[in-house]
DNA sequence: CCAAAAGTGTTTCCCATACACCCATGT
DNA sequence: ACATGGGTGTATGGGAAACACTTTTGG
């Protein structure tokens, strides 16, 4: 067999002559699965379609690839699109390329996720209206194969949280311990035990205790911390193995 | 600001009805990142371009997305074209986008990886004569991106390799244990003690001990070992924690 | 008899887990 | 005084890592 026979490959052959090129052209959409912490609960941002098709319903931001970027870009733009915001962490998760994901036409979508901190984007970043957060296990049910997307970066940011360390995107600067906890709790879906934790995240060793303390949460207050910025980013290299 | 108004997202809207539709589309590639195994080293499926641009250049196997397939059924078929065979373990791995990674045309590509023995489909199944196994550490360079896509490949495969049995799909029926090891220590680029490994392995409890030996290795001959599929997938699916 | 690869167990150490009580403060 | 959340240490068990000698047999 003669590789120029091949119908897979033959088409690199005939590079820009032939009518493969129009033919199978197809449309490359990005949707963003961006994750936010109130100190509470994971939560998810959505927004409202104000357009065909599947028009009020719930779904992941999104957009088209343009010819000029790629898609690292085409997310970061869709993402600041939304949120006013550059320089957030996002990370590419999977492409979806069903025939008939979008009943519209032919399109196929890579999705990326990003994490931010609620409280600092609520108001002043959010600028569409028909955006909104949502508590992870409470979000609508979204159009096409979006909970799929959604699925699979929970995942994702599952894996990511046994292996690197988590929460300099989605926490405050500063933090308290249990803030750091609950953050991990929401992630992993389970109860950590409370001095396994402290113990566990002290022998990382990526935080500063600060001389200062949240009074909002109780009478005691509680001391807080920040990411020492190189021992965390050192740890994201590395990376770790969070058996917890 | 109004959604209506945003770029990313206004496309949308227009669905069907205007130039984006046209102007935005490109063509979607697939490429393959094939590991083999000989019992000895892990090897790479590559391919020798007869075509231009690149021509005489080594690349990977890919082909171009049709209308009517999704991205895992276009991986499937280039690598059927190249080796003839069906029911191999492929996994999505990346898209790479960059705008200039093809000098030809803009064109996006989605890596897959797969994981055959190279005994079983050599002669056989190999059916382009200008495909060829080489050693992964002696590979040659790669046109375009490549490089990066095999580079992500093999920490993926270590990725996978310390947290899920590898072999099924990589060693013939029947092998020994020192090639199980051989081919962990190709993946994991390590040297690992072999009492330590073995202790491992049969805690992992997936293997069949045969009552028949490989005597081509050595004097005494080696005892021959099989997967047993149903532990073997049990152990897929739940993972373990190969620290090793 | 010797070279070459196969096969086999034990000890040590570290880390994950389980677990319960006192502290500080505002009301 | 008491209720509420904050903070702290230890004992146990299991798995990873380090480690060396005997067995088999063809030449």
């Amino acid at each position: 067999m003669n590789i120029t026979k091949n119908k897979s490959i033959g088409k690199e052959i005939d590079l820009g002559l032939n009518y493969y090129q129009k033919e199978d052209q197809v449309l490359i959409a990005t949707d963003c699965i961006i994750f936010g912490f109130n100190g509470q609960n994971l939560k998810i941002l959505l927004i409202k379609r104000n357009f065909e098709p599947e028009i009020g319903k719930w779904s992941l931001i999104g957009g088209f690839l343009s010819k000029d970027e790629n898609l690292d870009e085409a997310a970061a733009r869709v993402l600041k699109t939304l949120t006013g915001l550059n320089d957030i962490y996002m990370e590419q998760l999977y492409v979806h390329s069903n025939i008939d994901r979008d009943p519209g036409q032919r399109t196929i979508s890579v999705s990326y996720y990003a994490l931010i901190d609620v409280e600092s984007h609520n108001y002043e970043g959010i600028q569409v209206e028909s955006a909104k957060w949502f508590d992870l296990k409470k979000a609508p049910k979204l159009i096409f194969d979006h909970d799929e997307m959604v699925k699979k970066a929970v995942l994702r940011l599952r894996r990511r949280a046994l292996t690197k360390p988590i929460g300099f995107d989605l926490l405050p600067e500063k933090f308290s311990m249990k803030q750091l906890q609950n953050l991990y709790e929401s992630i992993l879906d389970k109860k950590i035990d409370k001095r396994n934790f402290i113990n566990k995240i002290n022998s990382l060793d990526v935080l500063n205790k600060l001389n200062e303390k949240d009074m909002t949460s109780s009478k005691k207050g509680s001391y807080l911390f920040q990411f020492d910025r190189k021992k965390y980013e050192k740890k994201v290299i590395e990376g770790f193995n969070f058996k917890i």
